[in-house]
DNA sequence: ATAATTCATATAGAATTAATATGAAATAAA
DNA sequence: TTTATTTCATATTAATTCTATATGAATTAT
């Protein structure tokens, strides 16, 4: 029951970004560095990301990366689902609209209501929100 | 970011054992035939659940198991974590109270705010509840 | 040209998952 | 007292997933 490195780095990264969100792009060798996360293994991560169109990149030297959009547009669940997948205990095969509650089994209802829970979460921190807590605390210039 | 298998088999045991619970030892076979899942993996599981005491045993002709408590003593959470450990989507090596949450990073705390939200919902479902759900929707006999 | 950087894909070791297998110990019933 | 049934204990294994590392092509500023 664990989220893996690819989707923690994934918000890490992220959240990098946005706290450096000053217009310039940023090389991911500098978010590696300060994440000390494998470079190579954040290229992965931000290839994926990159992909989904939440970053912006421009090769070549003094090339990097941006967000796409204000910190305020990307949730935690959109960031963590897009390597992740689905945030679900289990792989919920019928779709919440398919069926009614009481074709289910008891035990997918449970599933169901921590995927519930779950998503709640996420959905509703925004990387906006995280920078300004990152601001708040202010204890470490990288503590992430 | 899934529960495995044996914390999903390990609920499904205890509510087969929580719909059945008419004070007789129920053999790891029926079970296994009712619910469908490999009894020599069912029987590593209920050792697991045996050595927690959540379940009486009896060896031999005629023996099995039942449950050691009545149904409203065990929490979904209780018999999932037995299996899967902590519910939390990362090992999270700061416990809540030893340190301030101005001390730990920003998604450090976004890992903690989903794992009191999957705690909260299991940790408020008890076994008397799904069996109540089960003959509530009743519409097939072991679809647990 | 050169250095820096993204982009694309292949490879690999380690860990975990999901079982299966073997057999000993205990107990009820024949 | 034998037999069938059942828990108890541990070992093994195939497949999958995780967590990277590696190689190198394509692009761009200097």
């Amino acid at each position: 029951m664990k989220i893996s490195t690819k989707g923690r780095y994934a918000l890490r990264l992220m959240l990098d970004l946005a706290i450096n969100n000053t217009g310039e792009y940023i090389p991911i060798k500098r978010i590696a560095e300060r994440q000390e996360i494998s470079e190579k293994y954040l290229e992965q991560i931000i290839t994926q990301i990159s992909r989904a169109g939440f970053v912006r990149s421009v090769r070549g030297s003094q090339g990097g990366y941006q967000l796409a959009s204000p910190p305020e547009e990307y949730t935690v669940g959109m960031i963590v689902r897009l390597l992740e997948g689905e945030l679900s205990p289990v792989v919920l095969t019928d779709e919440p609209g398919n069926y009614e509650q009481a074709d289910r089994s008891v035990t997918a209802d449970v599933w169901q209501e921590i995927k519930d829970a779950i998503d709640d979460v996420v959905d509703n921190i925004t990387l906006a929100e995280l920078v300004r807590r990152y601001h708040e605390k202010g204890n470490c210039e990288y503590y992430i």
